[in-house]
DNA sequence: CCGAATGTAATGTCAATAGTTACATCGAAA
DNA sequence: TTTCGATGTAACTATTGACATTACATTCGG
């Protein structure tokens, strides 16, 4: 299975607030006209990104803003946010494997840490790219198309 | 969404290989009783390691073995074999951001590099990982327990 | 040719994604 | 203070993939 689209759709929401929040009231409304996807699936994610601390939305009034400097935002901080992998553990393991093998009773201490230095790697990678990064390539790409 | 657990079944799959096939005969039956999960996921798992050259099945009598050198097997190419993910991206993104949009015109030209860096970074650490290590570690964890 | 094992189709259950409708609630402005 | 546009959420649905399970044709050594 694939990464949930709620990661990709967090980022471009991001990329929406840098680029509109000047000229437009950026609503649930908005985003879902420019990500194509329902209203009610882009505020789903917004009371996500608002739990963790990544955005205001304005109740009542409406509207939504990025709530810390874009350099202090990576792709993981985004990542984690929309929760979009159970127990933040990227590979789902076989649940029962059997105790009376010693295969079986052996196979979480061979390979949990390996799975684990490939998600970090993973991790790390995401949380290498910023906001800010977001937001000047996004920039770049709409001033020459 | 986790990565399918096809892909722990497989190392598991080759770490029994390695640990019984002097011993016993290596049938799915077998693997489903160390696994705990059914013998036909098990033969669906083996016929696309075979399907990949990594694992030699043999019809009518039955029996599973490595088909290389257990140094030139790493989990990325099991990890491939197995297909966990579609088309091999690891990020699903959302389908149709509206082209009339500057940022859901650009979304792709903005994001598609940094996904693909992740990705890169994860299956560049699975690549490190040969079933050479798997077999010594679960060779140490069946020593020592 | 027998028997154990593989290959695979068909069917069912379950969980997560994503779409959609509906409505209570909020809060600024008229 | 009422109105109106917007958010927050619950509820229901459709679709999809994972995995379990049954069934059976096929294979091939003994």
């Amino acid at each position: 299975m694939q990464i949930s689209s709620r990661f990709t759709l967090a980022v471009h929401i991001f990329a929406c607030i840098d680029t509109f929040q000047d000229a437009y009231k950026v609503t649930s409304e908005f985003l879902a006209g420019s990500t194509n996807v329902n209203p009610v699936v882009i505020r789903k994610i917004l009371s996500q990104l608002k739990a963790a601390g990544l955005v205001a939305v304005a109740r009542g009034t409406g509207g939504v803003s990025v709530a810390k400097p874009l350099r202090e935002i990576t792709l993981l901080d985004i990542y984690h946010a929309v929760a979009c992998v159970e127990n933040g553990t990227l590979f789902h393991f076989h649940e029962n494997p059997n105790e009376q093998c010693p295969v079986g009773r052996n196979i979480h201490r061979i390979l949990d840490d390996k799975l684990l230095r490939v998600q970090n790697a993973m991790e790390k990678e995401l949380a290498s790219i910023t906001l800010e990064d977001i937001k000047r390539d996004t920039e770049k790409c709409i001033a020459e198309p």
